[in-house]
DNA sequence: TATTAAAGAATAACGATTTTCGAATACCCG
DNA sequence: CGGGTATTCGAAAATCGTTATTCTTTAATA
């Protein structure tokens, strides 16, 4: 994985620092979802030096490399998945947090929207929005 | 429809305006899902006095008063339909037209996602991207 | 038609995200 | 090891859809 990514910034003319492994690693491990300003306070024990505009920068690369793709979840910042298969999103409103929706077959549904609207489908985004099971118990006064 | 909005309009304390009216219009007349600088050029030749601001005022009551749904298509802007039924998007990456997408099951698939994750669901958001066949004749990306 | 509160026009302001800038740094190739 | 140059940093500035403001106009009611 860390392999992949050096390999991949070097086939693309990108030299490989230390700080572009490091927003990476952070999406690569995470299931958070994170926007800029997250991946940056979550690195800010470990490169106390990094920049903000770096983690722009860089996850405009790592986008472009194909390693992240990038969510609009409805919010006012991008969230980034370092997570590259076709799957969808639920966003609580109550908290904000961005979970995985695996149980929907994507493919199948592009497929059959391609088929009805003769457009050349190259991507999609699902997006949910409701409670997150943990907002549910604590707002059981409802 | 023109009888509907004049009747909503008024039933919720709100004045019936031309400018009003003519937004509505607008939304109610068009399949391109506008975002607020389109409704507002589009005005420009019968009302030359329109304010965007007038607009995007408007736009928020029209929705208010359930006759216009908001859509995130993945742009900086929101695009608003005067169709209210329950139907998804495509936006087309090279011209960024917005067609409709009536060939998917919205509430189905809400069901099953409903029933595989925990989280009790208030709304859904799906846009898909790609080329619209339009702008696969033109070859502008083979 | 007069009264009055709501609404419109024009434009300034907003504000969080994102980008830009220039000097310092460090990756990478030979 | 260096030299060349991409990259980083840090702060400042731009972005730009949307909202607030101020003054003027108008719809609704009787
Ligand atoms: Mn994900
Ligand atoms: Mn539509
Ligand atoms: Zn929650
Ligand atoms: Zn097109």
């Amino acid at each position: 994985m860390s392999k992949n990514i050096t390999e991949l910034l070097r086939g693309n003319g990108f030299k490989v620092t230390p700080q572009r492994l490091a927003v990476y690693e952070v999406l690569a491990n995470t299931k958070e979802h994170p926007n800029a300003e997250m991946i940056f306070s979550s690195l800010q024990a470990t490169y106390p030096t990094m920049s903000l505009a770096t983690v722009y920068k860089t996850i405009d690369i790592l986008h472009e490399i194909g390693l992240v793709q990038i969510l609009n979840a409805g919010e006012d910042s991008f969230r980034y998945d370092a997570d590259m298969s076709n799957h969808a999103h639920v966003r609580c409103v109550e908290c904000g947090r961005v979970d995985d929706v695996f149980d929907l077959d994507a493919a199948k549904v592009t497929r059959e929207i391609e088929a009805g609207t003769r457009y050349r489908l190259t991507g999609q985004q699902f997006y949910f929005y409701g409670v997150c099971p943990e907002c549910q118990k604590q707002g059981k006064a409802h």
